[in-house]
DNA sequence: CCTCCACTGGAAACCTAGGCTC
DNA sequence: GAGCCTAGGTTTCCAGTGGAGG
């Protein structure tokens, strides 16, 4: 035992060798030099450097696929803009997905702005007047990024960039100029057209990385990251063809590099191979999968486990049925079967199941589910839960 | 061509936890 | 502390429906 463990600090120690600065493919990490998107940050300067002389800059949308570098422009241009040393100007950066609600988003713009928000108990009204209050009393400046806007007008719709947008004098002497970051290039469609029309005032789109744009990232970061003569040509190109055969994310590209660099250095080898690849290309499918099980709420993780007791799929009737029994055994409340069903639609977004709807002609319409991971995956994760820990 | 099943999914009402003002 | 407010999750209600079997 002891013995093994000699072993695994022994190659930890050599195996730290191979990396020099890991964080340089962290997914925080944003480069001096964001290569192939130098156009890209001119024109966002461009946009937003009348606020050097105190003018509003236009609002802009940027847009394109995930990992097609959006953020990191963004955050780069505006970091060079707060180390101007301008006074009055505030940064806010929100991502609305990740801030999960329209409050919470303006939560975390309050927060930038210096005022107070309680995590519940105020309108959006509310909210959004303690905000340009303080932006009015203050005179600040203020930019907001709002990273995966798309999510925002999709799921709550274009309430608040209504009042954004056509806050204009209410802010005076301050004033708030939108960044808005979209993953989606359509979601233009469902917008207000005053939305739209003032929101677009500049718009920039960003094209996914070609393959070769990929190596061209990847290989110097890898500079930076690895010892050299890790991350050989061969292992970079594999890496780039991995993650750019989908869209051109490097994100992706990048978080591949980085887990096989892991893999190799575990291994004790001296560089990556292809094996090391492969194995960190299972190895995120598989962590994302168990950290979207992992946050799930109790009760979707009841219908989960519901789910997976059905080997070839299932109908909602009959889930039904599992389910609620499975909850009395759990000693849970179970829920109504149209927000199962609403639930379902939820793990099918996530990617956990897939649920179609079909019909059977005289035999009703329903649901067909089925599971989308592996057993164990699933059984692994959900015995850490301590609701199921006993059964399954 | 019509019926009719076993649901789907929209809409509204309800509930809870929390903050606000007075 | 009373009486108001909201967000977010859930339940209740129900009209709507694709297509196999008649």
């Amino acid at each position: 035992m002891s013995d093994e463990i000699d072993e695994i600090f022994r190659r930890a120690k050599e195996g730290r060798a191979l990396f020099v600065d890991r964080d340089a493919l962290s997914p925080e990490y944003i480069p001096e030099r964001l290569p192939f998107r130098d156009t890209q940050m001119n024109s966002v300067a461009e946009v937003l450097a009348p606020i050097l002389h105190e003018s509003k800059p236009s609002n802009i949308l940027l847009y394109g696929k995930t990992g097609t570098g959006k953020t990191a422009v963004a955050r780069r241009v505006l970091s060079k803009l707060q180390a101007e040393g301008k006074k009055n100007l505030v940064v806010s950066y929100v991502n609305t997905r990740l801030a999960n609600t329209e409050y919470r988003s303006l939560a975390e713009l309050g927060q930038s702005t210096g005022v107070q928000i309680p995590f519940t108990g105020l309108s959006i009204g509310e909210v959004v007047d303690r905000i340009f209050k303080e932006i009015r009393a203050k005179g600040i400046h203020v930019i907001l990024v709002m990273d995966e806007i798309d999510y925002l007008v999709k799921t709550f719709g274009d309430g608040i960039l209504y009042e954004f947008t056509r806050s204009g004098d209410r802010l005076a002497p301050g004033f708030l100029s939108l960044v808005g970051i979209s993953n989606d290039l359509k979601f233009k469609e469902g917008l207000d057209p005053r939305v739209l029309s003032s929101l677009s005032e500049e718009e920039l789109v960003f094209p996914p990385y070609t393959v070769d744009e990929l190596r061209g990232i990847l290989t110097e970061r890898a500079h930076t990251a690895f010892r050299s003569s890790v991350a050989s040509a061969a292992a970079i190109n594999l890496c780039a063809a991995m993650a750019g055969s989908e869209h051109g994310d490097a994100r992706r590209a990048i978080d591949l590099l980085r887990i096989a660099g892991e893999v190799a250095e575990r291994e004790g080898l001296k560089e990556i191979d292809d094996s090391c690849i492969r194995r960190a290309s299972d190895k995120m499918e598989h962590d994302r999968v168990e950290e979207a099980i992992r946050s799930l709420p109790v009760q979707n993780k009841a219908i989960l486990l519901a789910v997976s007791k059905f080997r070839g799929g299932t109908n909602t009737g009959e889930l039904y049925l599992a389910y609620t029994n499975l909850c009395r055994r759990a000693g849970i409340e179970s829920l109504t079967q149209r927000r199962v069903s609403g639930i379902l639609a939820e793990l099918d977004l996530l990617g956990l199941i897939e649920a179609s709807v079909v019909s059977k002609g005289r035999r009703g319409r329903t649901k067909r589910i089925q599971l989308l991971i592996g057993d164990e995956t699933l059984g692994k994760t959900l015995s850490e839960d301590t609701t199921f820990g006993k059964n399954s």
